[in-house]
DNA sequence: AGAAAATCCTGCCGGC
DNA sequence: TGCCGGCAGGATTTTC
């Protein structure tokens, strides 16, 4: 599942090709992929053809386009790729199955490229949306070489800032996991906390930080707590380096290709499998309508 | 008000 | 070979 290295990684392909490029065509095969634009503000593809994008920019799982001239000067293309979705570079004239929306793109350097938002189970989509002041006043996210400002779309201004940001609060984030009354996991899993992660890095964090999923989050220690974020960031970043993490074929990076990460996975699809840490055997629970994995010898409830 | 459950969505895959 | 039930889990909405 997109993730934030999978997302991370995703903006960073395609900063390239979308910085300085104008949009040229729009074609929304698929209208639910566009459940969460708003249709008052005017139609998805009128307002998108001949905009001039100017940068990629990321905060936890969500991502934006910044438009710099055109008709939806000022806003942002927003897009989230929910549990299935991809965003391909291809040649013009390369169709993707599944694609949703397609982009053509004008690039004063790099000339003509097909962008499609391909999205198997429609969980994600794009929108365009306008920008509002972030609630602490500083840059909104990660926008490689652009610098977003302290400017973010509106229906991502909720979320808290990712562990990878520089501007992530670590002390808002101690304070928010001793008020919670509720397993850690699900703690983790809430965007409005900590975004960026998923069910997979929240299980491998969980298993490097040796906790069971479903301890009271406001019972953990305050050491523990720091090792906890100290391992989602690591998680994090060593996932990052290797590509993201590609299970069953579902995420690929703007050229279709896979992640490494998979591969060093502890936790996290592992059940039946031996702990790489203490040998005892990885099991899988369902909780909150989704697979935990941990590891009940050395991740115990209490 | 905070926590938990319900809801959306469909291609793929294993089993028969 | 072909059908079909079950599976995957992001974020939002609804319920308790």
């Amino acid at each position: 599942m997109p993730e934030l290295p999978e997302v991370e990684v995703v903006r960073a392909g395609l900063e390239p090709a979308v910085s300085g490029a104008i949009i040229t065509g729009v074609e929304v095969l698929d209208q639910r992929a566009l459940k969460r634009h708003d249709p008052i503000r005017g139609d998805f593809a009128a307002l998108l053809t001949g905009s001039r994008l100017s940068g990629a920019v990321r905060r936890g799982k969500y991502l934006w386009f910044p438009v710099a001239e055109g008709p939806a000067a000022g806003d942002v293309l927003a897009a989230h790729l929910g549990m299935s979705g991809q965003m391909l570079l291809r040649e013009p004239g390369r169709d993707d199955k599944l694609t949703r929306i397609r982009l053509s793109l004008e690039h004063p350097e790099h000339g003509e490229l097909w962008l499609n938002f391909v999205d198997q189970r429609l969980f994600g989509g794009m929108m365009i949306d306008s920008l509002v002041p972030t609630p602490d006043a500083l840059p909104a996210g990660f926008g490689g070489a652009f610098e977003p400002g302290a400017l973010i779309p509106r229906t991502a201004a909720h979320i808290a800032r990712d562990p990878l940001d520089p501007h992530f609060d670590d002390r808002a984030f101690f304070a928010g996991l001793a008020r919670r009354r509720t397993g850690i996991k699900r703690a983790l899993l809430d965007q409005t906390l900590i975004s960026g992660i998923g069910n997979i890095y929240a299980d491998e964090a969980l298993w490097a930080a040796r906790l069971h999923y479903d301890r009271e989050s406001a019972g953990i220690p305050q050491t523990r707590r720091r090792d906890l974020l100290e391992q989602v960031r690591g998680v994090l970043r060593r996932a990052l380096v290797e590509g993201g993490t590609s299970f069953d074929a579902q995420y690929v990076n703007v050229n279709g290709n896979s992640g490494y990460f998979a591969h060093s996975l502890n936790a996290y699809g592992q059940q039946g499998k031996a702990c790489p840490r203490c040998g005892g055997e990885i099991v899988r629970e369902s909780f909150m309508n989704r697979g935990s994995h941990f590891c009940p010898r050395c991740q115990r409830a209490r």
